[in-house]
Formats: structure tokens, sequence, C-alpha cells
RNA sequence: GUCCCCGUCGUCCAGUGGUCAGGACAUCGCCCUUUCACGGCGGUAACACGGGUUCGAAUCCCGUCGGGGACGCCA
């Protein structure tokens, strides 16, 4: 065990068992677009074979755990037009499919890895070994734990736990040699091991962490592809050597390129809108926003110019189509590796145009649906009912509700006591607090006056700082019932735009 | 800092040894039009760089550079 090179068999055969892939979302808020676009893939991988598409809620960190967030995802992916045959809201036979309620199984898995020497207990504390990464980073060393309680004798187990000591189980990854896998787009990657930190697989509240709760769950749920996200190729030697230390056949490997923001960097809140809320709530259409995703990557093939010719078809046709035709054309051989740029511009042409290929029966059955739902305009009515006086009134208090585009003038936002800077600086505050904030009247209002009393600025400033931001205006309804009815992310995403824009050089 | 992945117009994709390197979005110009949008027509715009291999490289190999990801008792 300690001298050696795992390689993986080229590619394990499981052309004989059925095809099964999954999403693992963890419900630690709003439903992301690279949770979408990562379901696409798997509900067409599946569906093209005639598979199962199963869903699993990877909730095992308690410390980022939000209530109201699984349900969201279900909504989210339902949304978009995804379904799948197995899932912790439709049961399925390898239940249960929340992982906080596989504990049990996690443990005995555990007990499994402490008997055979592949995983170890480790007794420092979480301030220990934060100590001991700044150093080594200090250090310009890579942060990497350092082995301390790999060898401990059975004595010392006993005498640590006896003081009564935490530990947490470490995988024991062999000392020398290297692991080889599969991935299915890049062909074979090596990891030396010692490259290899020695993971933490069982935390010391009891809970398994990602990678051994992702294992066990995928090989208990008969996964055969597992595809996902390139950020976790690094991370996928550690798999592998796991499936070896249980004795298991490896699933194949898809890594998937990664959405990016405009600045090529990985898809994030703080540069791009990645609420699958927001877009729902903004009106993309479903339709717009799953042909979008399939459009990243390349998986699906453009037609030739012949076809073009031939068909009579407009060329900008081929950039659209329908789940249906993904299904019966995505091609995972032609998907390309450089992670494409998430980019709103043509994501808004495109729901442009299934705009335009409505009927006007569809168009007005989606305005009902959405920006003029009974619900919504019940909700924008209560607003301001009390205060117009001839319904001719409605648009002037409420457009702000309507509206896209959102920007005050200087003199609105600015408070005559503040600079600008520090106003946007507060401005940011406020985001960060309201990211946080749970969206009802009081949550929402007592973070907000937190957040005034420890920066020093007065209730009127900081709400008419963000009432400005909001509405574009000194004078609208209340401002906290107006986010709430504005909803979480649309709130969230105008004040990004805000922000952003403040802070762009001012050519004078 | 270490390891891994990636590299065609600004962006998304086509291209798998021989193409004037193609399409879409964006952008620019013209047309249509009472406005705006749609639509039509046209333009600008890319093979990161350097070595090989080859009669011939965007396509194959090597190196450099650049970008990204990972390095958590997060997923």
């Amino acid at each position: 065990m300690t001298e050696t090179s795992a390689i993986t068999p080229a590619a394990p055969s499981h052309d004989s068992r059925p095809t099964r892939v999954r999403i693992a979302p963890s419900p630690t808020g709003d439903p992301h677009v690279g949770t979408a676009y990562i379901g696409l893939l798997n509900y067409l991988f599946a569906t093209q074979r005639g598979g199962q598409f199963v869903l699993r809620i990877e909730d095992t960190d308690r410390t980022r755990f939000v209530s109201t967030s699984e349900q969201m995802i279900f909504d989210a992916l339902k949304w978009v037009g995804l379904t799948w045959q197995e899932g912790p809201d439709v049961g399925g036979p390898y239940g249960p499919y929340r992982q906080s309620e596989r504990t049990e199984i996690y443990r005995e898995h555990v007990e499994i890895l402490l008997a055979n020497g592949t995983a170890y207990k480790s007794f420092e504390t979480a301030e220990e070994l934060e100590a001991m990464r700044q150093s080594q980073i200090a250090a310009k060393m890579p942060p990497r734990y350092n082995g301390a309680h790999r060898e401990l004798t059975a004595e010392q187990i006993a005498a640590f736990e006896a003081e009564g000591r935490q530990y947490t189980v470490r995988l024991k990854v062999p000392a020398t040699g290297s692991t080889t896998f599969r991935d299915e787009l890049r062909g074979e990657i090596t990891f030396d091991h010692n490259n290899v930190d020695d993971q933490v697989l069982m935390k010391s509240d009891g809970f398994p962490t990602y990678h051994l709760a992702n294992v066990v769950d995928d090989h208990l749920m008969q996964i055969t592809d597992v595809i996902r996200a390139e950020e976790w190729i690094s991370s996928t030697p550690k798999h592998v050597l796991l499936y070896n230390a249980f004795g298991w056949e490896l699933p194949k490997f898809w890594h998937m390129p990664l959405l990016r923001n405009i600045d090529k960097s990985k898809i994030s809140k703080r540069k791009n809108p990645v609420s699958l809320n927001y877009y729902r709530e903004s009106g993309y259409l479903p339709q717009a926003m799953l042909n979008f995703l399939g459009l990243m990557g390349g998986g699906m093939a453009q037609p030739t110019e012949q076809e073009i010719v031939s068909k009579g078809l407009n060329t900008k046709e081929g950039d659209i189509f329908s789940l249906a035709e993904m299904i019966e054309k995505y091609d995972f051989a032609r998907i390309s590796l450089g992670g494409p740029v998430f980019d709103l511009v043509k994501l808004k042409w495109l729901n442009g145009e299934y705009i335009r290929k409505q009927s006007p029966d569809e168009f007005f059955a989606t305005l009902r649906s959405t920006l003029f739902s009974d619900a919504y305009l019940r909700a924008v009515g209560s607003l301001i009912q009390t205060r117009i006086e001839n319904i001719g009134q409605f648009g002037d208090m409420t457009g702000f509700l309507f509206s896209d585009n959102v920007m005050p003038p200087d003199i609105v936002w600015i408070p005559k006591k503040r600079e600008p800077a520090d106003t946007i600086k507060f401005a940011e505050e406020q985001l960060t607090t309201l990211e946080a904030a749970a969206w009802d009247l009081d949550s929402i209002t007592a973070a907000l006056k937190a957040l005034g009393e420890a920066k020093e600025w007065s209730v009127k400033e900081n709400f008419m700082l963000l009432r400005a931001i909001l509405t574009g205006s000194t004078t609208s309804p209340p401002l906290v019932e107006s986010l709430i009815v504005f909803g979480k992310a649309r709130t969230l995403d105008r004040m990004r735009r805000f922000i952003a824009f403040q802070k762009l050089p001012k050519r004078s």
C-alpha cells in the first residue's frame, strides 16, 4: 500500500449496466445556473441512452445549509424543463436521496476504511490546522496536512480518545507513486501522490465530506457516469483512491468545462447573475435558458453550409434548438474544452427570438404568468392603493417594478453629507447584508438597521440610498415591502449593477 | 508557491493535413420606417508565439507565453 501506483484500468466496461447519472447540488442558497447546465448535460446523457437521471441533495455542510434552498432547486430545475427519475421528492429504489439522511451509511463505510488501513483518525483541532496552513502559505509552500497522525499507535489513539478529543477521519494517500485515471473528454490524467493531500473524509461532527459521501453514494446508487464540472478534476484522484480502497469498480468521469464570467474567471455572483430565480423573475423564458446552456460547450452540431442551403435555413437557426432536438443531436464527443463565457448579451438576443416567435396568445399568456400574474399584481397593488388618486397613476409609482434598468442620478443617491466613494462602499455592505438575509419584512429591516448602526449611517441615509438604488428616485412605496415584492434575486442584481456602474471610470 | 486543465474573430461555436479560415451574438454602415424595435443588405474582426514533422499545417509533436481550476473539518 505504501509503494505504489494505482493505475486505473483504461476504460472499465459498464456496457452491460444501464446508464445512470446524477446531479448533486447542495442546498446552500439560490439555485445556480451551473446546476442547470450540468443538470441539462446529465439529463441529455441519460435520456439519449435510455438511462436514469438521479437528483441527489448534498446537504452535509450544516453551516451553509439554507432551508428554503432545496425546494428552490426542485422548482428551478422543473422550470427549465428538466425531470429526474429518482430524487428526494420522487423517491426511488436507492434512497434516501438526501445525504443528511444517510449518515449511518457513511459511518459504516468509514469503519471499513479504518479497518483496512486506508484511512486514519486525526486529532488536530481546526485551529491547529488553520495555523499550519497559514504558515505553509506564508512560506510559499503548498498547503498540505503534515501527516502527524498518520501512524499513531493504538495506544496513542486510545489516549487521545480518553481525553475526549474529537477527531476527523482522513484518507491515507500512499506516500509514493501516483494515480492515473481516465477523463472521457481529455484522456488519461496523472497525479503524483505527493500532490494529493490526506483528505478529511469524516468531519468531527460525524458528517462526511463531499469526497466520501459522493463516492459511497455514487457506488451505492449504481452511477455509471459521473458528469460534473471541471473544478473536480484535481480531487478525482482522491475519489479513485477511495473506490480502490473499497474495492469498487470506477464510474466513467466526464469533466465539463466551467461556465465563465466575461473576464474568464469561474462564473460567480459578483460578476454575473447566477441565480436561476433571477432569470425566471426577470422574464427569461425557460426554453431560451435551456437553449443557451446547450450552446455552451459546443455539443450541438452546427448545420453545415450544405444543409443551410438545401434546407433553406436562416443561418441563425443553427443556434436555436429545443430540448427535443438536443436529445436527438447533442454529441458529447463534440464538446470543446475551453471554458465558455456565459454571455448575457447573447442570452438576451436568444430570449428575444423566443419571445418574437410566440403567437399573440402565447405572449399574452407569458405576460399573465409572469409580470402581470394575479399574484404579482395583487402584491404590487397593496403597495400603492392608498397612495394614488386615480388608476392612471399606477405606473408613476410602480415603474421601477416593471423596468429592467433603473439608474439613479448622482443627486438622488449620494447623501448630502457623504462622499460618493463612501456611499458606494456602504452600498456594497448593504448588498452583502441583504445577500445573507431571509427575505421577509422583519429579517430585512433588522439586518439593515444593524448594518446602519455598525457603520454609523442614519436610518434615513441608509434607507434612502437603498431606495435610490432600487427605484431610481427619492419617492417610492415603502422600501422593505417593495424589496419583497420585487424579489431577492432581482433586488440583489439591481444592487450589483448599480455598484458596478458607479465604479466604472467616469468620463467627464 | 505546487499540481492539473485549456488556448480559432470582443463573445459562443464550425473546421480533425490542402478552405479566399465559415456561421451566430455584439459592433459599424446602408435600406425599410412617423419613432423604437423587428427585418433585409454589406463591412470590420481570429488560428497566442517559436521550433519541428510534412510537398503542404489552425489541424500532428515539443517548448514558451497566456488564461483558468484545485490546493478547506465547502461543495
